[in-house]
DNA sequence: TGTTGATATACTCCAAGTGAGCATATCTTA
DNA sequence: TAAGATATGCTCACTTGGAGTATATCAACA
């Protein structure tokens, strides 16, 4: 078997799919199409010179935003998951960061916070309510089986990844968590496959705003990376204004994150790794005492940015 | 523009091209074809359920390999680094851990070491002779450029990644230092778009061996992440015997991590983990004090999966 | 004009993690 | 029986990182 294919047989599209991210007035924000319940996608095409050159081009040219950083996030083909048409469709997905802006682009295409699809993940000011009616909703579930093991497996699966039972929260693990809920039926995504009796039947409010085809999970797959990543890599600053507080910075840490900072190790981390430089200005619109304004220090990021950098959220 | 995408014109061929690891004696092998120069891969099809389970499938069936952990690792889709033949074809590329065997297969395979192609990543007897070539090489491309700057940057990115001028060795950044080395042109694949009479100029012995295409950068991508994950992910069992002794454990870790590894502290966190139990025998090949034999604990590692465990490579 | 509240900024402490060295035990081989 | 080689266990010092506390500076308001 070798790497020439005939082009006859095998021959599948390809589709290109961004989580475009942005983080406005501290809240992470998605772009979204089709009311709000899909990701932005497009054909890939021969003339692109690569898939990343591909998706930098039909994005900017879509929305008219200055993409910054840009990551492979998972190709996916599975067809259980996707819809009828979607059959033969191979879908590489990719995490991009920008700063969010009108989004005037060739069609309607408008921004809404990552939290209204995934409720649960949003623990910045303490465990969310909705926590509770998926305890109560896993429960269940773990308590719907004959077989005595896989009961205590599925207790204990849900105990990790929801922190039930003085376990820890780990917010990286947002995906294994959606597909946790998806495997206990607790999903809207999940039920498009059975009876639309029951897929009417139990209307989802702790469960979070549902998107088409499998792209709720493409999303989790991207804020996964990206509260992982800003832990090593300096991302963040793709999301910021070009001047900033360092309080600000924290918040945005927070709101991708999804869980609150110590704003003291914080600020120690910042400044040791010299990642920011002041400007000289205050800023007035703290409220109490006026914040100096810091500026990214580009250079560095670049030297920086092989070896990877440090930022203290706790946990993990 | 939606999901749904028309089947004439945005139509392409997609690869599975697989990165198999097994460690035998102490050394990284991986499975290899067409003379050991390329890695084995294979059409998708339609019938496959899944990309991973289309990956799983052949595999077996061509290596007859029992295929434990099997992770994504990227696609592929450049025009420039591929050969003519390849401009529309889509290589989705996986990371798969196995214990070596005779490979008897459909077509004719066979395991080499990895170091063959990465000779100067192999430092666990301390910095490989490799090294002095590769930084003279480097040196000169870095001076082979009128901008000052740019100089500069070239000796800084040169300095960070092969560790020279008191920089610590990471060795996780082996796919950097391979694009680093295409880019200055020292890598055998990097002169095929040259003149033939270029490409036979310079022999390359400090470089390695070579790879059809770009599977030389996919092979970096795959030991990159499988030396990443062997850090806080327990998938080094995968690649050993049912039973072994806490050393042949550690001879393995350093072997993918091509760093020596301080033995009382390996003990200390495997112990600790309680990732392994007794099986109450001991081995008589060790040459002196006869070692314990461990077992690996499946049972705890399908809870600890999710969490992850730790191992201590230093540095990075 | 002083007080209150909010935020910015700085310093200190402590516990866990981790890199590194040393001592002892047990076996094989000459 | 001595030497060599490996296994196994212990100790120590240093760094990291989480957490608490204290002070400074400004706006709003009485």
């Amino acid at each position: 078997m070798n790497t020439t294919t005939p082009q006859s047989e095998h021959d599948v599209a390809a589709d290109l799919i961004a989580v475009l991210v942005a983080v406005t007035d501290g809240d992470p924000r998605v772009l979204t199409i089709q009311d709000e319940r899909a990701l932005p996608s497009g054909p890939f095409q021969i003339a692109h010179r690569s898939l990343q050159s591909g998706l930098r081009a039909w994005v900017e040219r879509q929305t008219r935003l200055p993409l910054g950083y840009v990551e492979q996030l998972y190709t996916f083909a599975d067809s259980d998951r996707a819809g009828v048409t979607a059959q033969h469709v191979i879908s590489i997905s990719y995490l991009g960061l920008t700063r969010e802006q009108p989004a005037a682009g060739e069609y309607v295409a408008s921004w809404r916070g990552w939290y209204d699809y995934f409720p649960w993940e949003d623990h910045r000011v303490g465990v969310p309510p909705q926590i509770d009616e998926l305890k109560r909703g896993l429960a269940a579930w773990a308590t719907n089986t004959e077989d005595r093991a896989e009961r205590r497996n599925r207790r204990q699966r849900a105990a990790m990844l929801f922190g039930f039972d003085d376990h820890e929260w780990n917010e990286e693990l947002i995906l294994q968590r959606y597909e946790l809920l998806y495997e206990a039926g607790l999903i809207a995504e999940a039920k498009r496959g059975a009876s639309s009796a029951l897929a009417k039947a139990s209307a989802p409010v702790a469960t979070g705003r549902s998107m088409i085809l499998d792209h709720r999970r493409i999303l989790a797959t991207g804020i996964a990376r990206l509260r992982a990543k800003i832990k090593y890599h300096p991302v963040v600053f793709e999301l910021m204004p070009d001047t900033f507080t360092l309080l600000q910075l924290q918040r945005c840490v927070e709101a991708l994150a999804g869980r609150p900072v110590h704003k003291p190790n914080f600020r120690r981390l910042i400044e040791q790794q010299e990642l920011v430089e002041e400007t000289g200005e205050l800023s007035q619109e703290t409220g109490g005492r006026p914040a100096k304004l810091f500026r990214f220090r580009g250079a560095v990021f670049a030297a920086r940015a092989i070896a990877g950098t440090k930022l203290p959220v706790s946990g993990a």
